[in-house]
DNA sequence: TTTTTTCATGAAAATATTTTCATTTTCTTT
DNA sequence: AAAGAAAATGAAAATATTTTCATGAAAAAA
């Protein structure tokens, strides 16, 4: 049952090599012979030696550990990020460590205090909700960080970021609506202030303002359960003919709302999502969203981080990966 | 902008004490007068000192990491549980390290190996997918393991567990149905051979047995876009009185089909479904469904963990969660 | 006061690797 | 065959802590 751990000393011991050997064997093997490099590998497989992961981050002075800072592990967009990181950092031979974000007892100053301590490489910041504080200590750390999914406004001292254009994004759907001859175009926008979500106000108030259109903003909470009486009541009061929620649990909640008020979808109003999450896809009629690739972002993310951790530089600090927009049953 | 780290040594230096008392005022503060352990403590925080993790993992030999093995954190199951998870991991001074479970090119037996390697005191095994190959891994494992969410079968061999029965959730929701009058019941189930889903079926046939009625089983996968036309076809060949997903999604996929096919629920067709997802929240009607606290779940499983790793030792080996029913639009 | 016990502290060893530097071996070139 | 260069290897230092063991100081008991 128990397992005494195999150290590096009885593979050098049994292999009749030195422990420097050892060590060159699993981490330069092109600097040793052949013939000691097999050698040396049939002792290892046999006694099925590992090196111990924390022994090596101390002498090499590289945890290979890179940190994530995560809000919340069951939005979709980050648990896809997360997905797309793991792949990723599993093939480059990092392991992944997690860093619940700021919250009830812990302030960013113990969760930036805690990455530090804990010697990681580099760090992925997926926090959706960016604090200034955070971006204050990401801009002190001596280490590689690299931004996934969020807006950072502050152009002085540049963060290396991949997102999508979500200003864009929003910008071009609500374009598409007017040209369907839209003339009254909601936006459900969540109350807490996103980045992100802030970035989509923009594209669809620029979109507006090039038609002369009025905007329509309701702002709710993401939560269905307050979502639903709120919309009720604003849908009751406010003419409508098309939505775009920020999000697509939003979008969904008001697509329900307005089926039980009896309008008809897509021909009376019109519904955008974004994310396209599988939310999207359970909804009666189909939601028509943004596609938000977030495994991407995650994986892009990941390879940036690493290219950052081995060279020190990057040559394109903001990376946008490119969107889609699926048309399904809420749109004409 | 470069912070060289401080050391345990510059602390001493500055403080006059030897290194270790400083790392007794940090890990055994009772054992060092209050005096000395004052004005350690003010030098600590004046260089802002935190003890290197890597470092203290190597001496102590206890890394203060925990390994969780995940197979993908997009299920919804598993992303709460892992916030769940992170909050107590967080406040017993644990960190997380996340451990993709196997996949397209990675084995049962690297994962494990990755799990030795990285020195973690204990593991959160929260794969849904129950696999033969990791049960005996965990079993030959020196290592505290605690299985969240999974169940295992295998009876001799005891691996502490905490999850709900899920048995005893499909067995009273079908007895349910059949106190309302519902004979034909049918049961959406994943093809893939999952051992929770498979627990659904058990309770499902036992009160259908119970009530000498006929099990009318589909078997499809958890993909929407696959679920619906297999669903259609299934819906128009069969009649059925009742619905009961094995996922919130499978639920509301078949919720969608049904009506679209010209049922009303819950009238013609009562339909529940498990886990109370957001999704659950977003169908129309809203979806009747097990509760399944996957949080407390997440919470449950760390904290047996804790103690397995301090004092070696459990008194309950399988903890059962209380599960509950939650009646909405779709049951009557 | 002297002796014993407890408390507080420091010196040094231990943890399992990588890395540097020096040495030995092998290979090339003449 | 000798000299020089390149390749392969080992010894020892370095990494930042914790822990063990010994010692001195203070407190308690005689």
């Amino acid at each position: 049952m128990k397992k005494p751990k195999v150290t590096i000393y009885e593979v050098a011991g049994k292999a009749n090599v030195s422990l420097a050997t050892v060590s060159r064997v699993l981490n330069y093997p092109e600097k040793v012979k052949q013939s000691t490099r097999d050698r040396v590998m049939d002792v290892i497989n046999e006694l099925g030696y590992r090196p111990n992961a924390i022994a090596r981050g101390l002498a090499s002075r590289r945890s290979t550990f890179i940190g994530i800072v995560v809000p919340d592990f069951s939005r979709a967009s980050v648990a896809e990020a997360v997905n797309g990181i793991a792949l990723l950092a599993n093939s480059y031979g990092y392991q992944i460590l997690v860093f619940p974000a700021e919250g009830e007892d812990r302030s960013s100053k113990d969760v930036w205090a805690d990455v530090v301590a804990s010697q990681v490489d580099g760090v992925l910041y997926l926090n959706d909700l960016v604090l200034e504080e955070d971006i204050s200590y990401m801009k002190t750390m001596a280490m590689p960080i690299v931004v996934a999914n969020v807006m950072v406004d502050d152009d002085q001292t540049p963060i290396p970021t991949v997102n999508i254009d979500y200003e864009k994004a929003a910008y071009e759907i609500t374009q598409k609506l007017i040209k369907r001859g839209r003339k009254q175009i909601m936006l459900a926008q969540t109350r807490r202030y996103y980045s992100m979500n802030q970035a989509k106000e923009m594209g669809y108030l620029r979109a507006l303002k090039e038609a002369s259109l009025n905007p329509i903003i309701l702002r709710t909470s993401g939560k269905p359960h307050v979502n639903y009486p709120v919309v009720t009541d604003f849908l009751r009061n406010n003419k409508v003919d098309a939505i775009i929620g920020v999000r697509d649990s939003i979008a969904v909640a008001c697509l329900n709302v307005a089926i039980e008020l009896g309008h008809n979808i897509p021909d009376d109003i019109e519904v955008y999502g974004f994310q396209n999450t599988r939310t999207a896809l359970l909804s009666r009629p189909q939601l028509s969203t943004v596609d938000v690739p977030t495994f991407e972002i995650g994986k892009q993310a990941m390879e940036m981080l690493t290219v950052l951790m081995e060279d020190g530089t990057l040559d394109e600090l903001e990376v946008k990966v490119p969107f889609g927009i699926v048309e399904r049953g809420t749109t004409k």
